[in-house]
Order: structure tokens, then C-alpha cells, then sequence
DNA sequence: AATGAATGAGGGTTCATTCAT
DNA sequence: TATGAATGAACCCTCATTCAT
């Protein structure tokens, strides 16, 4: 009743699943207390399982790691491609992004990691995902740049704007207590708002005054993650 | 010659002049590799000296992750006091902090901590770090009402104004590289000018386009840091 | 297409098949790595199939070395047999038996395994197979003896002779390589020769300068191997 | 009372006492249950230390392994070395050799390690160690030719030979008691008659019938070490 | 004030073994 | 008959901490 969080399921795709759970798991977990200060021990024992168990769906500790991260930026980088996709001035294409990262970032199934201690990664698996999130990030900033050219974003250095609003949400996670008083989407919302006008080029008169007040349709389907890859033998 | 980084002095003061070399170093460490990352015989390589010497110092690895957050926090707060006291609107003392702010993060002996992992710290020394880190920011919450009081910001949700910007400003530790072409002070700089134009009532119709270009007067005396406690009997 | 070495056959004799195969790569690499050194699902993966497909045919890794042991004797003991049987002077029996036992450890198919870590055993087991090797050498000592009393042998300690012998021929697989210019049959040859000499009454007064040169017949039959027992319920 | 084996001793030196102790500890472990059978801990235990005080001598488990062939070699060289530099027959200067490399096995602090399970070192260590062995063999192989050119030893395949009496010797800590009534002085004796036997020119008669009427005055001194290496920063 | 040695408590990983399928 | 998943017991190694010197 306890186990793998009862993800088992039908036939065979519970390996699939069962791995999905491991890495939200372990990606709360390292989020929580770091790379270093989680334990094996600690996630194996939150699913309900040993230690040795992980070991099924993971080759080891460090690519539990990799892991998390690239399914992380699976994800990120399908908001930002839908984003990129759809119409509007290039304000509004980096509005959509961020509103969709944040809602990824603290969505329930969260796995999403957030890049620290990253040299705790071997350095092939390091520099793969550092490669991904920059191209992330190139096309936050790519957004930026189509901005300025079309008005909608302030004369700016778009590298500069992209580590503020990268930071800004990435702290997020600190704060947000899905406890609170605010639900994530709302956060999504008013954080998305005040990042807009930092850069906006015809910035609002008035932001946002309480969050909670917000109106948001929770997302009925279930958030993308990326598909799981079956452990090469 | 290399033990202590030289820190070596007159008399007495010598432990207290060691005891922030240490903090120092540990800072640095502990921002790198996260605080389980970490090890004392790390710390004590680069300082030229044996793990066990670290214990006169220090009584614990756990309470030399305190005192750096707690040496931070007492810079932290130092340059909120200051720039509360200088004239201006709500906006112009909130920007000379944050510029302070940044200026102490990513200044050179910046043993400054970002409070990450915090359940590292056994919860009588995490609950004091969160007051005064909580007491910080309520100080920042202050300003920004100061400010939509006189008109210099908008109306809005003073929390998450200040969440958003912890964020940016904590998040230009990891990007930031001495060795590039911006230097620390043109960050503060230019990363405030973004972040006050979040806020301002009316905002600027240009940010710099171009950090590296900003002219700076680097400090010359010293960063405050907090006064050594001798470790009780 | 590859599993199990493709010892697959008729009925029902596939079970006795397989086993034999099963023994004689866990001997290989019993001799190559140790006993310890040696994991289960090395010996599965050799063979194309599971660890767990091996308990089938084993009822435990100790008893899997067992049983090698166990084989190694069977095969031991019947060229013993045979020499004994023939016709001859103590010496030519011995040598006889030498050349069969080395022919038995460089064979091909050689599943014999030397008797290295011996407590890793079940002091029963262990027992077992020490008795059996005893009966083994007590079979050399008195071919020894017998030699000594027809005069084919100079006069000895039989005990230490043969504890001799035994070093020199577990040896040689140690340093012979089935690559190498000197075939198993022709090290045989040539070894024994040796051998015969630290003994013969009348000491030959040449020696084989290269093994390589040595004429011999490969036997075209297959090793005697130990008939299977089924594991008991 | 009982840690270490009392090598406790004056000043800093206790350091290599101590290393050796557990050289030697860990060799006779190696050589009974094998390097993967034997646990640090266990090692440990005969100390009277902990698993990890064993660290501040050495590395790691590999690196003991290859420290205990290392120092084997040492001692080994040594022997060569000194019956080479003697007057003598080839054969003489090779029987000295092989009582000495006996002596050295089977005598009381025989560190002495039988290169087996060799794969379990590092590959560069085990060439190292291989390196040694083979200069080692090398020399013995030289001393059979310069016999066969003097006359003292039949014309033979050297190679062959000494993996004949390598086998032999080495085979001997497998049977050999020390609480039996044959010394390790008295089977250096009576072995080396043996091999002696099997290459001389002009064999012997007669050869010892019984090991243990062998008179010999076990040398005073203390056995020839490795050279303690303090383990390198 | 500083060190070298030792400890005890984990931490990551492997492995023989079991079991439902 | 064979497999994939799970287990529990080691095993090697690291590390914060202590202590005699």
C-alpha cells in the first residue's frame, strides 16, 4: 500500500513508471538538502523500498543526478518551443515561457531541479546539461532580443536580463510553500508580471497587489516529462 | 609562508584575524560545493593547516556554517542601515541597498553565505539565521511601502517584490566570473538598474546596454565584517 | 543463438548439458579472478543468461565451486586409475600420470580448478574435496614408493616429492597461454620430463631445450567429466 | 595491550612499524583467503584497530595489495642479488637462491605475497609488480644458462625450468605447516635438493629422505624489508 | 596553537539469493 | 525453465570529531 509511492501498474511500462517516481523524488530530495545531504538510503526509504532497489532504475547516485536535470530541461525546453511557437510580440512569447516555467518549477510533480553543487555531476554529464540549459537560455534571450526589435521589450543587455529573471524564479522554490496562501499557478502569474515590467517597453501602472486574488484554471492533463529511457545494458 | 594565507599578525588578534580567514574560506567552500560537499580537510588544505587545527577556531563544522551566515547577515544588515539613514525616496534607499548588497556578494573577500541547505544547521542556529535574515528583508518590504507611499513605485505586492528580487540578486553568485568582463561592482550596478526599473513609478526608457561599461569607484577600505566571538569555554 | 554456448540438445539430457557447461565457465573463471572475485552474474552473463537462470541448475555459488572441485577430482582420479593400471616401472606410472593430469589442466575444456582458497568452502564440502585430493596425492606418493623399490626412483621423501610435483604442475596455469608457442600437450611432455628427473634413479642426461619442437597427438576424445547429479529437492 | 600487535616504539618511527605489521598482516591474509576474500576489516580486527585507522598507512585495499608485492619483491631482489654477488657453480648460485626465496616465504614475518588473483590490482600496478617478478625470473633464468655453460646444470629449457621451480616454491605456503614437524629452514633444504635434482648435471644419489632430521641454524637477524615509504601527499 | 593518529558513524555500491511471473 | 525485481548483508571508503603530544 506504501511502496513506490503505488505507482505499479498494468504489465510492464511500471518500470517506466516507477523510474519517473524515483526521479521526483530524488529531484525533492536533492532540491531540499542538496546533492550531498541526500542519502540513498533517504529517497529509498520515502518509496518505501531499499537502498539496493534504486539500483534497478539507476546506475548510480551521480546519474540519478543527470537524470533529474535532463528530464528537467525535457521539460523546460518543450514550454519554451510552445512559447516560441505561438503568436504575439516577443514580450509576450517570454511572458508565456517564464509563466510556464514557473508553473513547471512548482507544480506538483515538480521534479524539476534546479542546477547546484553542479560539480558534483561527473564532467561529461555536467557539461551536457550546462549545454542544455544554455541553449535554454539563448532562447530566453533570443525572445529578448525579438523584443527590442519590435518595441515590446526596452533597449536592454539581454544576457543580463535573462540571469535576473532565471535567478528571480529559480529562488522561487526557497519561498513557495504549496501550504501557503498562494498556489503556484497564482505565483506563475504575479512573479511572470513583475519580471514582464522590469523589461517591458511600455511598463503597466500598477502590478499586482495580492496573488492570492488571482484567477488561474489548474492545468487538468498531466505536466509533460520527458520520456523515460530505458537503462542501456 | 602560505599557511593561513599569512594572515599572520602582532599578537592576540591573531586568532581573530585567522578565525575570518577562515570564515572566509569557508564561505567560499560552502558556496561552491554546497555545505555537504564540503569537507574541513578541504578547508583546511587551502589554508596550509590540519583539520584538527580548525577546531580552535571553530567548534563544529555545523557551527562554522553559522557564523559565516551569521558574518553575513551582519554586513548584510549594516548596508540596509546605512542607506535607510541616507536621504532620498523609498525606491533610491532600497536601490542603495541592493547595490550594497551586490557589491558585498560578489566583492572580493565575499564570505558571503547564500542561505541554501539550511536544515544543515541544527535548528536553534537556523530559526536565529532566519530572524535576521527575515528582519532583512522585512527591512526591504519597508522600503518598497516607503516607496509606493511617495509615489517612487508602483503599487504592488511588496513580498513578492522582494522575493523576486532576493532571487536575481542571490542567483549573480552563480554566474557571475571574476575573471570576465564585467566586474562585480558594474554588476551591482546594472543587475540594480533592472531591477529598479521593476518597481520604479516611472520607469526608465533605456537600461545599460552594455555592464562592462560602467564607470566605478571601488571601495577602498575594507568590507565590514562581523566582530570575532571568542568560542566559549 | 549465442546462450548457454549453444549446448542445447535433445530431450531432457539438455539439463546435464547445460550444467557441464554451467561448471566449466564457473571454473575458468574461478582460476582467473577467485573465488571471491568471481560474481555470479559474470558466469551468467558468459553463459547468455540470468543469475537467477543459474540456480536452476546450482543450488549456491559455494556449491557451484563445489562441484567443480568435485569434477576436477573425477577427472583426477580416473587418469590416476588408468596409469596405475598400465604396465611399467613406479616411475613410468608417475610419469604417466603426470603428463595426463597437466593434459587435463591445459586441455581445452579444462574445468579443472586448483585448489586456492579452500575456506571458501563449507567446511564440509571443504573436507570433502580435501580428502578426495588426498587420496589423490597418497595415490602419487605410492607410485613413488613403488618406484623406489623397483629402483626407477632415487631414494626420497615421497610426501615432499610429490608436494613438490603438485606445485609445479597447478602452476603451469598460471603462466601458460593457450596463444603462446607451446601448446598444452606439448607443455605436458616437457614438464613431466623435468619432473622425472628430480627423481629418476637414472637421471636422463639431456633435457627438451624447446617444448615447442615436441611431437604429440592431440587426443581426439572428449575429457572425462563428472556424471551429473541432479540437485536434490 | 594487544593493538598493533605491540609494534608500538619510541618516537616517529612507530609509523613504519606500524605499516609493516599491517604489511605483513594483510600478506598472510591475502595469501589464505585471497585479496577478495579478505575484508579491511578483518585485517583490522587482528590489529585491535578500526577498518579506518588502517587508512592512515595506506590508501586503499588495492594499494596495500600492491605495497605487500612490492616489499615481497624487495626481499626477493635482495636474495637474488647476494647469491649472485657469492662464488659458486651456476647451480650453486641458483640453489642459494631458491633456499633463500624459501627461507623468505615460509619464514616467520613473511610478508611475502604470491602473485595470484593479479587482476585485481590496478593495471598500472600490476605491471609494476609484474615488471619486478619478471627481472626477478629473468635473473634466475641467467643463472640456469651460466650452470648450463659451466657445466653445473644439464642443458634444459630455462624458461621452463624456472616456472618449474616457481611453481614448486611458491605451492609450498599451501602445504606447508608451521606447526608441523618439518621447519620452514628444513623444507628450504630439502626442496631445494630436489629442484636441485631435477637440472644438476650430475644428479645426486640420493636425496633426503627425512625433512625433518635436517640441521640448520635459523638466522638471527631480522629478515630483510621493504624500505617503509611514507605514503606520498 | 597545531599535529598525527584513531574512531564511529554513515554513504554508495555490489552481490548472492529469493520469488512472483 | 528463465527472468526482472527486490532484499539484506557486506564491503570499501570518507569524514567530522577527539585526544595525547
Amino acid at each position: 500500500m506504501s511502496t513506490w509511492k503505488n505507482a505499479v501498474l498494468g504489465a510492464s511500462e511500471q518500470f517506466d513508471r516507477k523510474r519517473e517516481v524515483l526521479l521526483r523524488e530524488a529531484a525533492a530530495s536533492f532540491n531540499r538538502s542538496g546533492y550531498h545531504g541526500t542519502s540513498l538510503a533517504e529517497i529509498a526509504k520515502k518509496l518505501g523500498v531499499t537502498k539496493a532497489a534504486l539500483y534497478t532504475y539507476v546506475p548510480s547516485k551521480e546519474e540519478l543526478l543527470y537524470f533529474c536535470h535532463d528530464s528537467a530541461m525535457d521539460s523546460a525546453m518543450e514550454i519554451l518551443v510552445q512559447a516560441r511557437a505561438g503568436a504575439g510580440t516577443g514580450l509576450q512569447k517570454l511572458a508565456a515561457t517564464l509563466r510556464g516555467y514557473l508553473n513547471l518549477m512548482l507544480g506538483e510533480d515538480g521534479s524539476y531541479v534546479v542546477l547546484l553543487e553542479e560539480n558534483a555531476m561527473k564532467p561529461v554529464h555536467m557539461r551536457a546539461i550546462i549545454k542544455r540549459r544554455d541553449r535554454f537560455e539563448q532562447g530566453l534571450r533570443d525572445l529578448v532580443e525579438e523584443g527590442i526589435a519590435d518595441g515590446s521589450i526596452v533597449s536592454c543587455n539581454a544576457k543580463l536580463a535573462i540571469f535576473m529573471i532565471m535567478g528571480a524564479m529559480n529562488w522561487s522554490r526557497k519561498w513557495y510553500q504549496p501550504s501557503g496562501s498562494w498556489s503556484g499557478a497564482q505565483i506563475a502569474v504575479a512573479l511572470t508580471e513583475i519580471l514582464e515590467r522590469s523589461l517591458a517597453g511600455t511598463p503597466v501602472a500598477q502590478l499586482i497587489a495580492d496573488p492570492g486574488s488571482i484567477e488561474v484554471e489548474e492545468p487538468a492533463e498531466e505536466a509533460p516529462v520527458a520520456k523515460a529511457r530505458r537503462r542501456p545494458a
